[in-house]
RNA sequence: GGGCGAUUAGCUCAUUUGGCUAGAGCGCUUCAUUGACGUUGAAGAGGUGAGAGGUUCGAAUCCUCUAUUGCCCACCA
């Protein structure tokens, strides 16, 4: 038996969390401990779905372990929880896979439909969903996993779809024929925010165009040579002196028999390049824009598929790459080549496979953002969301100040089909079905056949919040909406929660969510980003077979502040598993010490360690729940660590070797691993099963938050007096030569005769007995009646050591000298902080007295 | 081009309205040693807080500049 009640010492001295890490999820699964208990206020947190078919990374064990400390540390506060957990169908991603394995097979995606591709994906998908899921396990989620929410579900589907009437019926949907950014790989279109851009040297071509009469010529600037196989029109800036006698005339268009206009826009820069812009609109956001505001048309010269077209019979078929050359080269034979010049300028690239992002024209959905976007900053300015770190908020509306309208349209089928039709005889006639299965519909007597795009998986995904909890069917879970925090990674703020920001104002009329704490990316060891290229990524699970699952939990949650990238550490991991050994241990001995019959009785504090560890225990709960309810979850897991291990181990346990108190004694573990529970849940609770004064079948998981004790703040104080004599002893100890122990005399002190066995055993000590006359070295720093009992020659030897520290002392009352001579100081600093001054500088003095009369002894 | 962040002990990082002798983990030094724990205990060393200037009684913290570094945003051909 794993929780077996018999004597704990019988248990290994060692905690060996494989050994019961699933034995307890399982109890804790079984028990329906991860469902909302229904009573109390509502506390929600979603987590950002994880995709469906993968591994769970390192970051994302950092979201699952942040998460789940909030939501057992609330539950435990009594809070009625949630944890709703999702899987991510991951459209783009999945897909791309999914396409590198039809290409082994020989075969594209032009072979199938789309309801083909998709069921294959699903079943692709299928085969390998799951594994996620017991990763979370085993990292210890408590995640309601019946409330689980795929991202293809029906009711995702569905609401996508009645969002997106919405806002087509309030018209900010329209489907136009724009520039988009596209992957000519992997043929689909993208948002503005997918596209990486990346600083590169490149060269600007100058490039002549000749007039019709082949007198004059204009001068263009381009670092697309290939596109003005494509161009409509030359443009320059209208007040540009140099050019205005050509606005109105036409060139001869080198390489291709055209005659194109020269026309005159504000937006060309007079000063960059020659001042001539060719215009290909086609292939250019800004051409695009002026060949509308001059009637210019279109020439597309470079297809979906990434090859030339519509251009003479020599550069059909190249890619952009290779056409840029032979037309540099023909234009070099025809002597048309001005020069060009090095430049360095931003290329957009696809973030998943490299490419360089097209801007072509094609017919998409987009929502006009703006109205969107405006209500979210004055949501967010109102303060309606809480961001952590601050400096997050910012970025946020700096980003709705600038932004573009959302390209809905994925050529994925692997996504939420569009739910719109087009008149098949009349192409501007869309209209809004969510019929999407069939391929064409009758409507009024007209025919209309389907949109074959997708959605972008974020517009779906921007709907989390709602969906999730039901809230527009006003499902059970619809209390939980808004959720209260939103913690997910700082790299996905735009793509993700300035969205659902957006869409939760414009569908529920309210923000989705009150809080969000957003975390960085978790570094390899020496702050690179990982990656599978650099052989630098590190597998949770790994860390959890090797160190457990709560020592990743501690090591990940250690040295970590919101919104920065971090790196990983594992000797924080160590130390992880250090303190659950720790714990383990502890437990271990106040079992065998309490006993199997043992049953718990209310604390009373009777010795000054009791009413010491009451306070630091009432403390350090206190503490920790205030760290939590400002996101610093690195200072509260400290707070843990060390309550757990100094003030209890340390000191508690020691001095419960000579002053025992039983109930005490099981009080202070039962609060422990009450406290410790929302950090390491794993070994807190495989400790709770163990623990005599509980009926079979209680768990930790559902227990509450510690109460603080009531205790003495004078006897605890009186402790720490006790602690720092017995500092000073240790301290002077281990400086005195020989490594016997030694015997402390005291004189007139009653807190050292009542604790003298204490003492003795703390400060391991041969004897600290009651004297007359005591002799040997007074114990000056803490200034007690008390000497250690050493020869001359030995005080002789430690001389050297209390001139350090008087000369330590003299230095901190110079310091504090000049504070108080300091007229400004006295004047303008606050009365307690002179008045602490003035007390220290007191104690200063005295303890320099009592050094130099040490050392006059000495000397005489 | 614009914005944000970082720079603190050998390493990885804390330090929230400016105020105790700037902390932690790991590492390092010395000592201890067998019944809770060596995944241990005790003691200790180690920081001119990137650099310069300023504001202030007082600055790691606020301001200015510089250096180094990371990230995000960006349709000037």
């Amino acid at each position: 038996m794993y929780f077996s009640r018999e004597n704990f010492m019988k248990l290994p001295k060692t905690y060996e969390p494989s050994q019961y890490e699933p034995g307890i999820y399982a109890l804790w699964e079984t028990s329906g401990s991860f469902k909302p208990s229904g009573q109390g206020e509502p506390y929600s947190i979603i987590m950002p779905p994880p995709n469906a078919n993968g591994n769970l990374h390192v970051g994302h064990s950092l979201m699952a372990v942040l998460e789940d400390i909030l939501v057992r540390f609330y539950r435990m506060k009594g809070r009625d929880t949630i944890y709703i957990p999702g899987a991510d169908h991951a459209g783009f991603e999945t897909w791309v896979v999914y396409e590198r394995e039809l290409q082994k097979q020989g075969k594209s995606r032009f072979d199938f439909s789309r309801e083909q591709l998709y069921s294959q994906v699903w079943n692709f998908v299928d085969e390998q969903r799951g594994n996620m899921e017991l990763q979370l396990r085993a990292l210890g989620a408590s995640a309601s996993w019946n409330n689980l929410v795929f991202t293809l579900d029906e009711k995702v589907v569905n609401t996508a779809y009645a969002t997106f009437k919405k806002l087509w019926d309030e018209g900010l949907i329209y489907r136009g024929e724009r520039i988009v950014n596209y992957c000519t790989t992997h043929q689909t279109s993208f948002a503005d925010i997918e596209v990486e851009h990346k600083n590169e040297k490149a060269k600007l071509y100058k490039i002549a165009y000749p007039t019709l009469d082949k007198i004059d010529e204009i001068v263009v600037a381009t670092t697309r040579p290939e596109t003005m196989l494509g161009d409509t029109a030359v443009a320059v800036n209208p007040n540009d002196e140099r050019y205005k006698h050509l606005v109105g005339t036409r060139v001869q268009l080198p390489l291709v028999d055209r005659e194109i206009p020269i026309v005159a826009d504000d937006y060309v820069d007079a000063e960059y390049g020659t001042g001539a812009v060719k215009i290909t609109p086609a292939h250019d956001p800004n051409d695009f824009e002026i060949g509308k505001r001059h009637n210019l048309g279109e020439l597309q010269v470079i297809d979906f598929d990434g090859k030339m077209i519509n251009v003479p019979p020599q550069y059909m078929g190249l890619t952009p790459e290779e056409a840029r050359k032979k037309v540099l080269a023909a234009l070099d034979a025809q002597e048309l080549l001005r020069g060009e010049t090095d430049i360095e300028h931003a290329v957009g690239h696809c973030y998943k496979c490299g490419s360089v992002i097209q801007p072509l024209v094609k017919d998409q959905w987009f929502i006009s953002m703006r109205p969107l976007a405006d209500a979210a900053t004055e949501a967010i300015e109102r303060g309606d969301v809480r961001f952590v770190p601050e400096s997050k908020k910012k970025a946020v509306l700096q980003y709705y100040a600038g932004i573009h309208d959302w390209n809905l349209s994925r050529q994925i089928p692997w996504g939420i089909p569009i739910p719109a039709f087009q008149n098949t005889t009349d192409p501007s006639d869309w209209i809004f079905d969510d019929r999407v299965d069939q391929e064409q519909i009758e409507v009024n007597g007209k025919t209309y056949t389907r949109e074959e795009d997708t959605f972008d998986t974020w517009f779906s995904s921007g709907q989390w919040p709602f969906i999730t909890t039901d809230y527009l069917s006003t499902g059970e879970l619809a209390k939980y909406y808004p959720i209260n925090v939103m913690e997910t990674g700082a790299d996905i703020l735009y793509q993700w929660v300035a969205r659902m920001i957006m869409l939760g104002l414009k569908v529920t009329g309210q923000v989705p969510f009150k809080e969000v704490y957003l975390h960085g990316l978790v570094l390899d060891e020496h702050g690179q980003k990982m990656s599978k290229s650099k052989g630098n990524v590190i597998n949770p699970m790994e860390a959890v077979s090797e160190f457990g699952s709560d020592a990743l939990r501690m090591g990940l949650v250690a040295a970590r502040s919101a919104g920065q990238n971090q790196a990983f550490s594992t000797s924080k991991v160590v130390a992880g598993r250090n303190f659950c050994n720790k714990l383990w241990n502890i437990a271990r001995f106040v079992e065998d010490k309490l006993g199997d019959s043992y049953r718990m009785q209310p604390p009373m504090p009777e010795s000054l360690a009791d009413h010491w560890i009451a306070r630091e225990l009432s403390q350090a709960s206190a503490n920790i729940e205030q760290l939590l309810a400002d996101y610093r979850f690195a200072e509260a897991a400290e707070t843990v660590y060390h309550t757990v291990w100094s003030s209890v181990a340390d000191w508690y346990v020691e001095a419960s070797k000579k002053q025992d108190n039983h109930d005490m004694l099981a009080w202070v573990l039962d609060s422990v691993l009450r406290m410790a529970h929302p950090f390491a849940p794993f070994v807190t609770e495989t400790i709770w099963q163990t623990l005599p004064w509980y009926e079979e079948g209680s768990l930790l998981i559902r227990e509450n938050w510690p109460q603080p004790a009531t205790f003495d703040e004078l006897a605890a104080a009186e402790f720490e007096r006790l602690q720092l004599f017995i500092s000073e002893v240790r301290f002077v100890t281990s400086e005195l030569p020989g490594n016997h122990k030694h015997e402390v005399q005291y004189h007139s002190d009653s807190l050292l005769a009542d604790n003298a066995e204490l003492i003795q055993h703390l400060a391991r000590l041969k004897a600290v007995l009651y004297t007359e006359q005591p002799s040997g070295l007074r114990l000056a720093v803490s200034g007690r009646e008390a000497w250690l009992a050493i020869d001359q020659k030995t005080l002789y030897e430690h001389q050297t050591n209390l001139e350090v520290r008087l000369s330590e002392a003299k230095q901190r009352q110079r310091t504090l000298t000049g504070r108080l001579d300091n007229e400004s100081y006295i004047a303008k600093a606050p009365a307690e902080l002179v008045e602490a001054t003035k007390k220290e500088a007191e104690e200063v003095q005295q303890l320099i007295e009592r050094l130099e009369n040490e050392l006059t002894v000495i000397g005489s």
